[in-house]
RNA sequence: GGGGGUGUAGCUCAGCUGGUUAGAGUGCCGGCCUGUCACGCCGGAGGUCGCGGGUUCGAGCCCCGUCACUCCCGCCA
């Protein structure tokens, strides 16, 4: 017989009753009846249920074994009596009486429990990750995770993608985030940098001919974490396509995304492709936001028109120094009670607003502050722009376009949670395009690149030479899904010549670009495809999918919010020596932070 | 870099207006229990209330500082 196992914890059933069989795994929970004494053995497949009686010599180290000891099992499975069948188990219908067990590995008091569902600290869960690992749902998150990314692969190999593997140790990102940098040893004084995304490798990859590149690729970047943004590293689907535009783009990513949160979605629906395409201007509108959450049924709709030279004189005047005035309607919201809307008044103006002025449709009336105010015409006219009707009410932001937008944006989210309008069972997706190749930094009052600046700019050469640069458009895309960035990407801008002039507009003279981006520059003069992609983030997808909040919930080992690993105790110290030989000298403005202790081992 | 929250038993938490010996659940240790499946019952051990200072007759609670974790803003081509 096999010395650790014949099967594994969720194998067995009522046709293998009378075996002789070996289980190893860890003790998950113990009932002790003095004479009768039950296990729940677990492994990584489930967990079956052991039980052993005092007549029986090994019944004392089954006692004795403390929760999480890991033990190897021999006996006979019999089949349970019809009564003391376990229905929530899969293998429920058997036990396995114990006949000898042998303590593999022992285990202390543990610091954090197995078998619970009870929520521990992160700090407590990062420390002792191969225990938090254990449980159920972290341990099928990851186990999730992996299958995503099986399926993600398939599915582009599929679609005639060539999958490859770039640098980790690279050259810093001429722009962006802040770099992670590695000393050469080699080379004193200089520095390798972890890529923050291999987008100049993949570019190069369609330079040299290769038509279709995928990769599960790691990114660095070294910048603050947020619950959905691990610190320092994280995956994502890049891809990038030869010889396409960016609707061949779409086309490909589109049944990678749709047929992944298919398969893995457990039964939410999802947008069924082609996926929606929002002009980055009509989402600022109408959500407020570039990244709509479009399960969130409300739609901001332009209203300054009905408030300019009105009897509402704080619009009206501020409308009149170029304000704009933004109306969120609140499907139901005037049967809501008066606290409601003061209580929204005053997180408004938490938020920094004025306030939050509002009109209520009650049997034909309008009500509110505001709707005494406003001549009835200019009612009909926000009712008709934001189409609600009796038992409704709207909400209204008025601001500087910008801001006026980011505010709506927040309203809508806030009335759609108030007023529980969100369908927490789908995914919907949506692509946001067309997003401005420029923008104006109001401090310093000159042009700057609004996102990527190697995206292509639409109208190419012309648009650059003949158009206000403000105006024009970029062939710049994200991919979003229930209010949460996937992806951006874009069709690259290939040709040096637009390129030059693109940097020109943002005040970048020629012999700085060829400085910056020399590498890539001189590769596109040598025969260059037309060329684009997109850049998935895998742990966001995961994160949808397995309904966590928190990226470390589908991270196996996360580094916690100060981007330390409390397992592994990194960052940490190095030898003198080591610094030596790479000519580094600390320089530390003050006692440098310590990484607490972890508790000896087991 | 900035703002909010949290820090009490191994773990998860409660602790009222500042007032006796700081509690519960769980885990751990011991006892009882032959059909449980979050088994049950009885008992026990376990505390520098994050740390430092202050106010007070008296501080887990109030004040100041500091550290740690977390959420957010900045940042994230």
């Amino acid at each position: 017989m096999h010395p650790y196992r014949t099967h594994t914890c969720k194998d067995l059933n009522a046709s293998h009753a009378g075996e002789t069989v070996r289980l190893s795994g860890w003790v998950h929970r113990k009932r002790d009846h003095g004479n009768l004494l039950f296990v729940d053995l677990r492994d990584h497949y489930g967990i079956t249920q052991c039980v052993t009686d005092s007549a029986i010599p090994v019944f004392s180290v089954f006692e004795s074994a403390r929760l999480e000891t890991v033990v190897c099992v021999t006996g006979r499975v019999v089949k349970r009596s019809s009564d003391t069948v376990n229905a929530k188990l899969p293998t429920g219908e058997i036990e396995v009486r114990a006949d000898s067990v042998e303590v593999l590995s022992t285990a202390e008091v543990l610091p954090i429990q197995v078998a619970s569902n009870e929520g521990f600290s992160e700090e407590m869960r990062l420390r002792y990750r191969f225990l938090d690992l254990r449980r159920e749902r972290l341990h099928a998150n990851i186990v999730l995770r992996s299958n995503v990314i099986s399926s993600i692969r398939r599915r582009m190999i599929d679609q005639g993608f060539t999958e490859f593997q770039t640098p980790i140790l690279t050259a810093s990102s001429p722009e962006g985030a802040r770099d992670f940098l590695v000393p050469a040893r080699q080379h004193p004084g200089k520095f390798y940098a972890l890529p923050q995304a291999p987008q100049q490798f993949k570019q190069l990859l369609m330079v040299a001919g290769f038509d279709r590149y995928f990769q599960i690729a790691p990114c660095f970047r070294d910048e603050d974490s947020r619950a959905d943004r691990s610190p320092g590293e994280f995956y994502q689907l890049d891809l990038e396509m030869s010889f396409v535009t960016q609707d061949d783009v779409f086309a490909a990513v589109e049944p990678v995304m749709a047929g992944v949160f298919q398969e893995f979605g457990r039964g939410r629906t999802v947008t069924e492709t082609p996926f929606p395409r929002i002009p980055y201007d009509e989402s600022m509108l109408k959500y407020g936001s570039d990244k709509p959450d479009l399960r969130n049924p409300l739609v901001v709709a332009d209203v300054t028109e009905a408030y300019r030279n009105s009897g509402f004189g704080i619009f009206a005047k501020a409308v009149a120094a170029g304000s704009v005035v933004r109306a969120i309607p609140a499907t139901g919201g005037a049967a809501k009670p008066r606290a409601w809307f003061d209580g929204l008044n005053a997180w408004a103006r938490e938020e920094g607003a004025g306030g939050l002025g509002y009109i209520t449709f009650v049997n034909g009336e309008a009500k509110g502050p505001i709707g005494k105010n406003l001549e009835p015409e200019r009612v009909a006219a926000i009712k008709a722009a934001t189409g609600v009707g009796d038992g409704d009410a709207v909400f209204f932001a008025c601001d500087k376009p910008l801001p006026a937008a980011k505010f709506a944006g927040k309203v809508r989210t806030k009335l759609c949670a108030d007023l529980g309008l969100l369908d927490e069972n789908q995914f919907k997706f949506c692509w946001i395009v067309d997003f401005p190749m420029y923008e104006l930094n109001e401090e310093t009052g000159k042009i700057e690149f609004s996102h990527n600046p190697f995206s292509m700019p639409q109208g190419e050469m012309d648009a650059l030479l003949n158009q206000d640069p403000l105006t024009i458009k970029a062939f710049q895309y994200d991919i979003v899904c229930n209010g949460i960035e996937l992806s951006s990407g874009a069709i690259r801008n290939y040709r040096p010549d637009i390129m030059y002039k693109a940097f020109e507009i943002a005040g970048y003279p020629a012999s700085v670009v060829e400085e910056k981006f020399g590498g890539m520059l001189n590769a596109f003069k040598f025969g260059a495809p037309p060329h684009g992609g997109s850049a998935p983030g895998i742990d966001r997808i995961v994160m949808l999918l397995a309904d966590e909040p928190n990226i470390r919930e589908i991270i196996a080992f996360p580094l916690n919010q100060q981007a330390q690993d409390l397992l592994m105790q990194a960052p940490a110290e190095i030898e003198p020596e080591r610094l030596r030989e790479l000519h580094i000298k600390p320089d530390l403005p003050k006692p440098k932070l310590k990484v607490t202790e972890t508790p000896s081992e087991g």
